[in-house]
DNA sequence: AACTTAGGCCAACGCGTGTTGACAGTCCAG
DNA sequence: CTGGACTGTCAACACGCGTTGGCCTAAGTT
């Protein structure tokens, strides 16, 4: 410790280094992926000793962790109106994607990693199905059309953020609302075909 | 050359050495992914030696290359009636991803390698764009509906055949179809929202 | 001023990888 | 029966990786 007091939360002299690793990690992971994001090209983005990521974060897994840590923050979010449900979440996604990299990564390293995989599951199982079952008309099927959902969220992402499709990339934000709005709102709310 | 006369279609003996390790490979790229699913697994699968890998497909990006050579078949493709279109799709791309590991195989690579992300891409554009051209109401909005329909068959592939959300997985053939079956007929046929 | 401690760099280790070339067994045409 | 091409094995190479421990410097405490 630094101080004489034991204080916690203290600001160390490292803590500008520590961030300056994290956002580099998520930079790399989201553009390369696992395997591709090496320590050696994330400590040369930051400026540093490779081994200065070691003894910040563990390991490997240690920094991919600490770099995403996502919550889409899907249990406290309110609709205006009841038909407006799909396009709502259509926005929140959008914004959410495109302000920080951690989901890219996050996809970009769950398609060959199965914790990471499991991390994605843990955002629907907790957050995507309780607010299926809370708008849906029958609960038994929320984890059903929760699923629905999730892949029409993740398959824009893929194709938009990931493979970077031009024909995806193109889409405007109030074009992709337009059409995926009613799409989440059917899966959600419709009678079951 | 075997014989005295130049005959290519000559049955070698190594044909069946080279299934072997296509089949191996095919597997283990679908499983793993391109890094993780090293040359020597491969070949420890096909019971021969990593060189052979080398000698019959002269790299690693060579065999994934031949190991991931798909074709949808979408141009061949007829509908019964205008508004099966969707719902036959579904049912098309179903069976085509659970047949072939190809394209899982390609959907975990392409996460992180852009040559993969590209043939993906081709498909999309000679195949999924002209298809939309052809069915729907506007030529010039072809490649944004292709798209969209892209994001949602790609979409429920990821969340069900690589990330392997229970609730995904669970689903029934049926059941994907009646709900994926009208958004893919929204997309194509519908007038712009 | 002397001492302690945290921050940072350097060189090296062991390992697994893709890839190569030399060597041995096997088939088949002449 | 014999020569040459084909199929397969083995051992090794060079490289980049994650990871480690020792050393130096600068800051902060007493």
């Amino acid at each position: 410790m630094t101080g004489t007091t034991e204080n916690p939360q203290a600001a160390r002299r490292s803590d500008a280094t520590r961030a300056t690793i994290l956002a580099a990690a998520r930079e790399r992971f989201a553009a390369d992926g696992y395997e591709k994001a090496t320590i050696r090209a994330i400590a040369r983005d930051a400026r540093i000793d490779p081994s200065m990521v070691m003894r910040y974060y563990g390991n490997k897994a240690g920094l991919f962790a600490a770099a995403v840590a996502i919550d889409p923050g899907l249990p406290g979010m309110t609709f205006d109106s009841p038909e407006e449900i799909g396009r709502t979440l259509v926005r929140h996604f959008l914004t959410l994607w495109e302000e920080n990299e951690e989901f890219t990564a996050l996809m970009r390293v769950g398609a060959t990693d199965t914790a990471a995989a499991e991390r994605m599951q843990v955002v629907l199982r907790e957050q995507l199905i309780p607010l299926a079952r809370r708008v849906g008309p029958d609960p038994e099927q929320a984890a059903a059309r929760a699923a629905l959902c999730a892949s029409t969220v993740l398959g824009l992402a893929l194709t938009r953020y990931v493979l970077r499709f031009p024909a995806s990339v193109a889409l405007g934000h109030e074009e992709i609302v337009d059409w995926l709005g009613p799409t989440l709102q059917r899966y959600l709310t419709a009678p079951t075909p």
